[in-house]
RNA sequence: GCGAAAGUAGCUCAGUUGGUAGAGCACAACCUUGCCAAGGUUGGGGUCGCGGGUUCGAGUCCCGUCUUUCGCUCCA
């Protein structure tokens, strides 16, 4: 594990080194949790997004993508449940340094109250041979009074307090309740505090006419309040997909490990379709169909697996994620959610408007149910990067420090570099590029030692080296050295963009999801 | 957010009981070599994360702050 985490911090200052990442607003100390991508990172997260846009529009036909802006009306925020879910009051024990929902401890010391409540109802019951019930209805025991009208007033106070969002108010309630801590046992609290997972900002320059709106905590909203624009436009008929890439922005607590959980980050996600009641069957083969995207890559099968949620969320009726074997633990870099009729039901009631689908086939309308598959591009990035990260020791006993990028991955695909910065090998190798670059991304380099300039282009994970020499001046042919084997051959110029373009083609990837 | 550790050149780091900042690599120019990195010469680059304090004097001691890492916590 020591090693490993190791591994992770040599990745961390290579992503640096090799321009993949840096952290945001540097200069100025940075800013938490927020990072930028590179002239090497750029190339590599561009490639990601486009093998997985391919991989959905292009693959699939009843799939279309959009791109929807990141600011929203704000009710979209009230009908999804993230004004509700990602407002939460929390306090801290100082003792015990855990945190906890000041709202969910004061609902525990209710169902304390709840609880001798009915302890002392179902003594008196006993002791006067009733039922529970004629005893309650009696409720005649001055204890079960007295804990009858505490948790009346606690109840009352409590729901003002959340009403009001007063966060004094809630701290006096844990106080005066003499609410300890179950870790620690002590009182001794910190102030309430009210953690808004979502950033907000105002729409309109006066004060008065402002409206408050909020940066976009999840892509999948801008799907659904887009669902029936595309279906009618596109004549989509169900089952089909929306596709979409986009920024999304969580003001989390915590967020760390470098780009796995940051501020602002980049989600690809899917929204599919499906008729009531065959949303589990599209669940498998949504669930099947995506981590064949992942082993496609060639990353190793072993470093995915599947990790099926036991607690859904409260618009989930089946949920999983798939987890990669990060140099620190296995994590998740997909989720994919049956996200049933929520969304597009909760839609319907705040705007009013109706979004259902006419099946022909059915011959009636419903509220279609959906399956989301939702990726992180960031999470992709850093998987993508710590398993092509290798140390290898080579047999002259040197060592060399490999990028083992998928090829249709990599930020550069091609270094042409002249062995000597003489007798018209420059001029050569500029020709191979000029021709070269239309296709694929291409370095020139022609400063220091040939080894050397392999070993750069190794650090990016550049897959093809082309070297011209003496000899190419003589029969126009050059040397393509591999980056994995370090092998050499020799080829004539104009085979190059054959070998080279067919070599690094997406397509490649593409058609290994479609084989069995 | 709490706790712990750290922050010195692009990178990796050294810097003694407080006395005005160094190395290797990298970078730039030139020379040399020419198929798997680290030949030669010369050069550029740091208000030691930032702010304050103690001191005649702070990279070094103290306080605050920012950032990073780890643990807790959280995770739609």
């Amino acid at each position: 594990m020591a090693q490993q985490e190791d591994v992770f911090k040599k990745l961390v200052s290579h992503s640096k080194e090799y321009g993949f990442v840096f952290q945001s607003s540097e200069i100025y100390d940075g800013l938490s949790a927020v990072y930028d991508y590179g002239q090497n990172g750029v190339e590599l997260k561009n490639n990601i997004k486009k093998y997985w846009w391919d991989s959905m529009v292009l693959l699939h036909e009843n799939v279309v993508g959009i791109d929807s802006a990141i600011f929203m009306h704000p009710t979209i925020w009230k009908a999804s449940g993230h004004v509700d879910a990602f407002n939460d009051p929390l306090i801290d024990n100082k003792d015990s340094k855990k945190r906890y929902r000041a709202d969910v401890l004061i609902e525990d010391q209710l169902a304390k109250y709840d609880d001798k409540i009915t302890k002392e109802v179902e003594k008196a019951a006993k002791r006067f041979g009733e039922s529970f019930d004629e005893a309650q209805f009696r409720a005649t025991n001055t204890r079960v009074l007295e804990n009858q009208a505490k948790r009346e007033a606690l109840h009352e106070r409590f729901a003002k307090a959340l009403n009001d969002s007063n966060l004094e108010e809630l701290r006096q309630i844990i106080v005066d309740e003499e609410i300890v801590c179950p870790i620690s046992g002590t009182k001794n609290w910190t102030e309430v505090r009210q953690f808004n997972l979502m950033f907000s900002t105002e729409m309109g320059s006066t004060a008065e006419g402002a409206l408050k709106v909020y940066l976009r905590p999840e892509t999948a909203q801008g799907i659904f309040v887009n669902y029936l624009n595309v279906q009618k436009t596109g004549r989509m008929k169900i089952p089909f997909g929306i596709a979409q890439i986009g920024k999304a922005f969580r003001n989390e607590i915590v967020a760390r490990q470098f780009i796995f959980r940051m501020r602002e980050f980049e989600q690809m996600e899917m929204q599919f379709f499906v008729r009531p009641g065959e949303e589990l069957k599209w669940f498998d083969q949504w669930k099947q169909t995506r981590l064949k995207w992942h082993k496609a890559l060639g990353l190793g099968d072993q470093k995915y697996r599947f990790h099926d949620h036991d607690k859904l969320a409260h618009y989930a009726n089946a949920a999983t994620d798939i987890e990669f074997q990060m140099p620190f633990g296995f994590k998740e870099v997909e989720g994919i959610h049956s996200r049933t009729d929520f969304d597009l039901s909760s839609h319907e009631q705040y705007s009013g408007k109706k979004l259902q689908y006419f099946d022909p086939e059915l011959n009636k309308s419903y509220v279609p149910y959906v399956i989301e598959t939702s990726i992180g591009v960031d999470r992709m990035f850093l998987s993508v990067m710590a398993a092509a990260y290798t140390e290898e020791k080579l047999e002259n006993g040197e060592s060399r420090v490999v990028l083992k990028l998928p090829v249709a991955l990599a930020p550069v695909k091609v270094a042409v570099m002249p062995l000597t910065k003489k007798d018209g090998m420059p001029e050569k190798a500029q020709e191979i590029i000029d021709d070269l670059k239309f296709d694929v991304k291409c370095q020139y380099d022609e400063k220091d030692s040939i080894g050397k300039r392999y070993r750069r282009q190794d650090a990016i994970g550049t897959p093809f080296c082309v070297t011209v020499d003496h000899q190419t001046l003589q029969d126009n042919t050059v040397t393509i050295r591999h980056r994995d084997t370090m092998e050499q051959e020799r080829v004539a110029i104009d085979q190059l963009r054959s070998i080279i373009v067919d070599y690094v083609s997406l397509r490649n990837l593409l058609k290994k999801i479609k084989e069995d």
